[in-house]
DNA sequence: TGATTTATATACCGATCGGTATAAAAATAT
DNA sequence: ATATTTTTATACCGATCGGTATATAAATCA
């Protein structure tokens, strides 16, 4: 019945694209971090003045959280298509090299946003640091099982460390936000991807 | 003939101890960052009103700033240990030792204070961040010289990529960092830096 | 054409930010 | 003692923080 209603609600429409200006925000989040990262500033990058603001997207913290969540789903879906690779060293050795380029990219912040924008901060942001947390275990917890699947197939030996590796792998992937967020280049951050790809069990 | 004068000076004399106020706010900075940390906070920890702060130590710039350098020179003091071992491999391998045990120990926060501090921040903080870029770049350049000696000695091979190495140690170091910072243990950390050798020219 | 509903813009809120003026307290100098 | 010098404690500063009350603008409903 109501499948295929527009059923236009009356009140004055949204003048602004809900998703463009969330992308607004995620990259001002993404370069100032959590607590670098004003109401005011979002007001001027995102083109809407506050209420909107409040009444599209909650509060600050509410914001945030929907952006690193945009920022999962959309900028980084490369991570879950590397994992698709059949083999579990090529999936890895893509998900680094590709990270390396996306760290780098010129018209987004350096780095990685769930990795660096609330590693530290005041008592009151620690709840938006344990999700941040969480985003970062998930991404390793997919590491750990694809491993399993790995070992189980005979392409990583019986006796590996899954999830040790996986832990490895994850501190590299957190080591180059760091670096890519002092400054470096694309082709810096692919060495270090390739050194990494030694600790790979033979 | 002045060498030898305590030279009392007049005024009501300090009351407190500077390097033992000076640990207290290095410990607040290294558990919350730059921006995380308030002048409010600061006052608490260190027992000093804000005058007495601004008088012996000046802005929250500068105390920082001079946090960090007893950070290096005093806590963080193992790098420069590690790197005098005769063997450039034993040298890299008893840092990250040091820094899994450093990083996780019971009484200081997790993690290291120059790596976290300020990695992305709001616009007023940038030369708080590249001071801390500087920071990190200085174990850098003092892993490329103990390589370039290495190499000099054949304890490295000579096709060697020195800058590469040392990058990716120091990248390890950083990974460390916030792997400690989210929560991970001693023994996790030290994992990492076994596999982190695996990388080792051989 | 009202009446209703929703979004906009402006202005404002108390709280907190980093930093300081002011004066009392505690030492030395004469 | 009295004056001088420095540190202490209190109170306060303008600016900015995240968040919101209020009223106007723009749409649908009847």
């Amino acid at each position: 019945m109501n499948t295929t209603k527009p059923k236009k609600s009356p009140g004055r429409p949204v003048s602004f694209d809900h998703d463009e200006a969330l992308d607004k925000a995620l990259n001002l989040f993404w370069l100032r971090g959590y607590e670098g990262t004003t109401m005011a500033e979002l007001t001027k990058v995102m083109g809407l003045n506050r209420p909107s603001i409040y009444a599209a997207f909650g509060n600050k913290d509410e914001l945030f959280q929907k952006a690193v969540n945009r920022y999962i789903s959309e900028p980084t879906a490369f991570i879950a298509e590397a994992l698709k690779k059949s083999k579990s060293r090529d999936a890895v050795n893509k998900l680094l090299n590709d990270a390396a380029d996306f760290m780098t990219k010129k018209n987004t912040p350096p780095g990685c946003m769930v990795v660096l924008s609330a590693l530290v901060c005041g008592k009151e942001s620690e709840n938006i640091k344990k999700f941040l947390i969480s985003c970062r275990d998930n991404l390793e917890c997919a590491l750990v099982q694809r491993f399993k699947v790995a070992r189980k197939n005979k392409e990583l030996p019986p006796d590996t460390n899954i999830s040790e590796l996986a832990k490895y792998y994850v501190t590299i992937h957190q080591g180059m936000a760091v670096q890519a967020a002092s400054g470096a280049t694309k082709k810096e951050l692919l060495s270090i991807a390739r050194m990494a790809m030694n600790a790979w069990p033979s």
